[in-house]
DNA sequence: ACAAAAGTGTTGTCGATACACCCATGG
DNA sequence: CCATGGGTGTATCGACAACACTTTTGT
């Protein structure tokens, strides 16, 4: 966006966009072992928040999501899942808006759009971390991944959106095939193991997590192995997309 | 609502409620060992409706669930779960609606708000059955209890609402508790296992149900037992609330 | 007394856990 | 050549499914 385009978004929301609704993301990504998210920093503000959004009046709620993903990372393939709504009058503090927006030099009507109510839908994404372009928004100067480990202070209610995505992700963690999204197309058993003991925030059996991923049918084992590290080389895998696709919709069994 | 308050409502929703955003429930009795479904017929249509409606402008979204809830069934102490948001741009169909209130002698505007796009938030409840009062709302002539695997035609996309709720509860069934809710205080065995057989549209063996539902510690069995029925007098057991509300945060294991 | 429903017990199978052992590689 | 990490195998335990027997009650 443009700072036309954004002047254009300030005044005309109100028209293009449904009024009430906002959309959040989580966005997750796995990097050096550790488990990320892609956050925004707001121009002169301290606290930072989630990547976000508006719907138009005659978009999808779950195209506007999209949207905002491709807006903030570039990517449009990604795995994309509404988990809760966020509905509390008090949730967002519009003076904190207000003086955010004014130190920025940007003054606004008390009843403007954007100080109203919001009610907001959370999604969470998973993305492969390498393939994403993090780009702010133009209420932003930084668009940047930060450890689930070591989060800044959020705005309004964003942790709590933050905790609840991640519990969520946990528990699908247990019913759905979790990877393909957030690994290279080629990976070892290590790495993947990396990830879910990350997610899991918990230690697993090196020999029954492998019986384990495997007897589910959607890795397919390469040839090649792992090249230039020390020790044994492991081998590389990649998703059996078709298998994978089939696990995602009929579930997994069993827990972790 | 008298008729003046529904006037009220048809004239001032706009200024009351938030724009854009509606409420949809699905609620689920057991009664005749078959889940049954609260539905609304709509006068002057042919198809059934789910209970729904609006959110204040400084009401929580649960809180409206709830109010809609009391409203329809007369009960406030209910197990009530937001689980998806419906958000396509043409889920709702503004002549459908004109046309139907028209019938029934109330013509608007074609720009009223109700005809508007409405982003709809799904909730599903478990009630028990012989509590509730079922009462239609100011568009309807019935409000009754229908059988789930009997289902009238549905308005709009509420057939698909329906579906998601059931296959949430289902989905739910494998991790919490589900009975406390939909079962009399005092129930026997055999009355649980044709709920979780009801709901799973599946038969489970007798004897494993027993144990595995006895192992989660969530029932108290009392010293007596179900008096005129015909064979054995099966023993009547309740939930024992503490552990029941433990399980519900805590989740149990395994699946069916 | 007998059919039908409910209470209680036994066994086999399979998956999960907890280990032990061998192999390959870089320092 | 050995420490480290990775690949493969085995024993044990417990959960779950399949099935048998006994107990109670109305007709």
């Amino acid at each position: 966006m443009a700072r036309k385009d954004f002047k254009d978004f300030i005044i005309e929301g109100a028209e293009v966009y449904l009024p009430s609704l906002s959309i959040d993301c989580v966005i997750f990504g796995f990097h050096d072992n550790q488990l990320k998210v892609l956050l925004l920093k707001m121009k002169k503000a301290t606290q930072w928040s989630l990547p976000g959004g508006f719907i138009f009046k005659n978009e999808d709620v779950d195209e506007a999501a999209k949207r905002v993903l491709k807006e903030r990372t570039g990517l449009s393939q990604i795995f994309l899942h509404q988990f809760n709504v966020f509905g509390q009058p008090r949730r967002s503090d519009s003076n904190f808006h207000r003086r955010v927006l004014k130190k920025d030099g940007i003054e606004l009507k008390d009843d403007h759009w954007l100080f109203r109510r919001f009610v907001t839908i959370g999604y969470y994404a998973l993305v492969e971390y390498s393939f994403v372009n993090p780009t702010p928004d133009n209420f932003s100067e930084f668009c940047m991944w930060r450890d689930v480990n070591d989060l800044p202070e959020l705005m309004m209610d964003h942790r709590q959106i933050l905790d609840k995505a991640l519990q969520t992700l946990r528990q699908h963690l247990n019913a759905h095939p979790v990877g393909y999204n957030l690994l290279p197309v080629k990976f070892t058993m290590p790495q993947l193991q990396k990830l879910y003991e990350t997610i899991l925030n918990k230690n697993l059996d090196r020999r029954n997590f492998q019986r384990k991923i495997l007897s589910y049918g959607i890795l397919k084992r390469l040839k090649e192995v792992k090249k230039g590290v020390a020790h044994k080389a492991p081998y590389l895998y990649t998703f059996d997309v078709r298998s994978y696709e089939k696990a995602l919709n009929d579930g997994l069994q069993g827990g972790w």
